[in-house]
RNA sequence: GGCUUCGUAGUUCAAUGGAUAGAAUAGUGGUUUCCUAAACCGUAGAUACAGGUUCGAUUCCUGUCGAAGCUACCA
């Protein structure tokens, strides 16, 4: 049910009595502006052809039509070409009595669509510890599986591991030149991190060597191809594709370091997955499909036995799919995934949550998926997501310059503890509640701080400055949860009550008692939209105009003092339907809304 | 060079072609014997530049300037 329903029938009733016509366009409302009195606005523009009057002519022979032949409007007034309308105020109230009985009345039932969706993300390389970047990655993967999962699709979360080939070949390669036998346990570090020092090691001592090569007066790209140590690391690689015992021992032991380690920070997340598939499972897969490629006369073949695809028919170029070497390169790894998500499960649609430096990348998997005849293709989408920059530029693993994934959760967690405790709200709160508390509202600042941002758009982080917990942030929709909480304890009435108590529609509402229903009106429209966008900031931008408008009725208005005892309970109503939407939106977030902070 | 994306208050983010471009934060001035002040209320401050389409342009088109990404037998 749409607040919104009756009044746009009776536009479109109102414009064919006026003018003898029907309007073939779509009705559309937007929300009054604040320093207007009313609560929707029409546009009379769109309507000029019909009527042929002025825009505020047009607009008042509808406001007048809507206010004398039905009872959905209280009142109105035109500014210019805009028909602000007031809602009569029994049409609020039966909407919000309609809602208030349903606790789900935004979110579909599960899997009621029976559509199958899978999400992958974050598709780690295992030559490295996570970073910021991959945050972004994971906090969107997460969310928009939450969404799908609202929208009552049935959801798989799968995650790709980049597990061998060149980059994993330099860590390996670091480690025996320079590694003593160092472990996790010797180090004390973490296995994640161990393994990306020796990344940061190898590309440090590589810079060294060209450096030295091209004093010698080569070029950049002779030094290049003259390079010793990338010389180890192609035979590393070529080795390892050979199965060569002793290579895949030494690099079985480094990826364990990795997935332990990664491990842990996946769990102080919360992220979990459905289906882990492993480059090192699926590049020998990707090979038949080179040769299928080649027997379907998609792909071509060069002197030196490189496989390549002639994509210039279609706007992109030429892109190779196999080496001279026999070796796989990233993309002949991604045709034999997709090709294994189909063959493993059913579904409807693949999600790919990967960065935007990706875009061509994925244009071109796609595109060969499409030409070899996999049906599967026209459901795969890249959800392309923006860079997190620094000040200083782009975050990169190679020379060490990024934010730390772990130490950025940490700190967060940290902070939060700090300014609990300063606001000396740890009383009465166990230890470990204490503990649950302040993780639950660090991993909100800094979720929503990255959710709050359009996923399209590139993002800036500032190491220096604190992630806020005031203003527009993750703890302040939190703490208004909490407010609401306690009000609803004091109350005295549970849950139930709450919700099957009867309203007489019969009395006045104040503005800001309107503005919240009108709010908690469109959540199902703003999930819809989140899930067909892909966009879980439209859901966090729209939690935070809730909280934020709960926080003016709340100064405003008192909920349990006031003499009446029906709109003490209205009250209460309200107060519970907006705390219900903030928790299940931050849910789609999520992010988890404490009872008390 | 080619392709793609992006330039909005000091800063970080908003705005299906609609009104006087919204928030937050940093400034600045207030609110607490009153349901949680991680709150609320004032005040000040921005569409890179130049054209075009439109009743109306931050949004669409063209150009200029600036930034990022891709353009690897890296992933």
């Amino acid at each position: 049910m749409n607040i919104l329903t009756d009044l746009t029938k009776a536009v479109k009733a109102s414009v064919k009595d006026l003018y003898g016509k029907d309007f073939e366009g779509e009705i559309v409302f937007q929300k009054t502006r604040k320093e207007f009195e009313g609560e929707v606005t029409l546009v009379a523009f769109p309507f000029l052809k019909l009527s042929g009057k002025k825009p505020e002519d047009t607009g008042a022979d509808i406001g007048n039509y809507l206010l004398t032949k039905t009872k959905l409007v209280k009142k109105f007034n035109i500014v210019k070409g805009f028909l602000n309308i007031s809602m009569a105020d029994s049409e609020w109230l039966n909407y919000f009595g309609e809602i208030i009985k349903e606790d789900a009345y935004a979110i579909e039932k599960r899997e009621s669509s029976g559509l199958s969706v899978m999400v992958e993300y974050p598709s780690p390389n295992t030559n490295k510890p996570l970073h910021l970047g991959h945050l972004r990655n994971i906090f969107l993967g997460s969310s928009v599986a939450e969404i799908l999962k609202a929208r009552g699709h049935k959801v798989i979360h799968s995650c790709l591991y980049n597990d061998r080939g060149t980059n994993i070949s330099k860590s390996m390669l670091a480690w025996k030149l320079y590694g003593n036998g160092a472990t996790p346990q010797s180090t004390g570090l973490k296995g994640d991190h161990l393994v990306g020092d020796f990344y940061v090691k190898y590309s440090a001592a590589y810079k060294k060597e060209i450096d030295e090569l091209k004093k010698t007066g080569l070029s950049e790209e002779e030094a290049e191809k003259k390079s010793e140590l990338a010389r180890q690391v192609t035979e590393l690689t070529v080795a390892w594709e050979n199965n060569d015992t002793e290579v895949r021992k030494l690099w079985k032991m480094m990826n364990d370091w990795f997935h332990e380690g990664v491990a842990e920070t996946y769990k102080s997340l919360g992220t979990k997955t459905d289906k882990n598939y492993y480059e090192s499972d699926v590049y020998n897969l990707g090979k038949e499909t080179v040769k299928e490629g080649l027997q379907k006369g998609v792909f071509y073949q060069k002197e030196d036995s490189s496989v390549w695809i002639d994509l210039t028919a279609d706007g992109l170029d030429h892109k190779l799919v196999l080496r001279s070497n026999g070796t796989s390169v990233y993309i002949t790894q991604d045709i034999a995934t997709a090709n294994e998500k189909e063959r493993n499960f059913k579904i409807d649609k693949s999600i790919y949550v990967v960065g935007n430096e990706q875009d061509y990348h994925f244009k071109v998997l796609f595109l060969i998926l499409k030409k070899l005849g996999r049906t599967y293709a026209d459901n795969l989408y890249h959800l392309s997501y923006g860079m997190v920059e620094l000040p200083t530029g782009k975050m990169k693993s190679r020379e060490g310059t990024v934010v730390d994934a772990d130490d950025l959760i940490s700190g967060m967690i940290d902070t939060a503890k700090k300014t609990t405790q300063q606001l000396g709200k740890t009383e009465g709160l166990t230890e470990e509640g204490a503990k649950n508390l302040f993780k639950i509202i660090g991993l909100g600042a800094l979720r929503y701080f990255i959710l709050k941002v359009d996923p399209k758009k590139k993002m800036l982080f500032d190491p220096n400055e604190s992630i806020d917990f005031n203003g527009h942030t993750g703890p302040f929709i939190q703490y208004t949860h909490a407010r609401i909480q306690s009000v609803l304890r004091k109350s005295g009435l549970t849950a139930e009550e709450i919700k099957n108590k009867k309203i007489n529609p019969a009395h006045a509402l104040h503005q800001k008692e309107t503005d919240l229903i009108h709010l908690l009106s469109d959540f199902k429209n703003i999930i819809a939209e989140a899930e067909y966008t892909y966009n879980p900031a439209l859901i966090a931008n729209y939690i935070y105009e809730i909280a934020k408008a709960y926080n003016q009725f709340y100064h405003e208005l008192s909920v349990l003092s006031v003499e009446n005892e029906e709109q003490k309970l209205f009250r209460v109503q309200l107060s519970y339907k907006c705390a219900l939407a903030v928790k299940q939106g931050m849910a789609l977030l999520c992010i988890e809304v404490p009872d008390k902070m």
